[in-house]
DNA sequence: ACCTGAACACCGTTCAAGT
DNA sequence: ACCTGAACACCGTTCAAGT
């Protein structure tokens, strides 16, 4: 059973992706999902809340896609797999990725409960590689905090077109594939 | 003599310090320049031209900084200052930030040089710190493309409060210096 | 408990008119 | 050339009322 709730934060994403946030108006949420246009503050604060479940949501799918990821892999590819994983699900899902990450004005409980569970489970997968490489730097937070700026912002840089200007030039793969040799030290795997 | 276009950026810009983009209003913009709410229509074509012709402002803003910071430095400490007056500009305008690397629809031909006139500042940097210290990367373009997403990346995560979850853990200029002991390979500067 | 419809105070944009 | 004021079609949010 798929309750009002559900079908609101369903259509506030497919409003998202194919419009932008300037296509999210509670009223067309309401619209299609077949209730009033105000209907939405029965079940949700206002319009900040809806998007913050709908990013908490996306941040749950983006830990369960690097749970995937890397669950077959061992040492630096373990890395690599995980930094795959969240590029992929960004560039897949552009505004999705600008609204998880985006502005939000003061705290919200759900939101940061799921961004915790995404950065735990990066932190597991850099965790496992190190005990397995002995070239990978031995702090554990510094490097996710590294790898993650970096992949955070291959994406975003690409996304608005502030990477890529001339063809041929190097994506988001292949400066992961840098960035890995570069962090075990340009050493032999 | 200041023109109202220069009086309606510089409104566009303080409206977005204050209270960040909800807070940019033609109609407030038009009142703290002492104009009518359309005004701007007479210098700009719509709200977005008006938005980039100070996001361009801010990237040649920016460029002037770059050059500053990196004109007395040599080798990778080239890189280095390069990086941090990049975040330091960063964090000091988060909004501005924000609106400059933000989603554009379409092109915008100020905009677009602006933002090539602050790459080549960079490039030029890493240029140079390349033929002064031979343990950097020797791909120029790739350099420069790792060290942009890692500085964008730890500044929009700095921002959105994603970075440091406890006192103590690094900060941006921390990872940038483990940034760039670890694209010299770990060895002697 | 969940929803509706009218209303309020906004907003970007357009247009006719003024100097 | 530059600006104004009224108007239009929106928007988020609130409120009284309905089942």
């Amino acid at each position: 059973m798929t309750t009002t709730r559900d079908r609101l934060i369903d259509a506030a994403a497919g409003l998202l992706d194919e419009g932008g946030p300037a296509a999210v108006t509670l009223r067309e949420v309401g619209r299609r999902a077949g209730v009033s246009h105000n209907a939405p503050y029965k079940h949700f604060q206002d319009k900040r809340d809806l998007l913050a479940a709908l990013a908490a949501g996306e941040l749950r799918v983006l830990a369960g896609r690097l749970a995937d990821a890397t669950a077959g892999e061992t040492g630096a590819a373990r890395i690599g797999a995980s930094l795959r994983a969240y590029v992929g699900w960004a560039i897949a899902a552009p505004e999705r990725f600008r609204l998880v990450f985006g502005a939000w004005t003061g705290p919200h409980a759900e939101l940061e409960s799921a961004a915790q569970e995404a950065v735990a489970t990066i932190t597991e997968a850099v965790a496992s590689a190190q005990a397995e490489d002995d070239a990978l730097p031995r702090d554990t937070e510094r490097l996710v905090a590294l790898l993650r700026s970096t992949a955070h912002g291959l994406v975003d840089l690409e996304l608005s077109g502030h990477l890529r200007k001339r063809p041929g030039a190097p994506g988001p793969d292949d400066l992961i594939d840098e960035l890995i040799t570069l962090v075990r030290g340009g050493g032999p795997a």
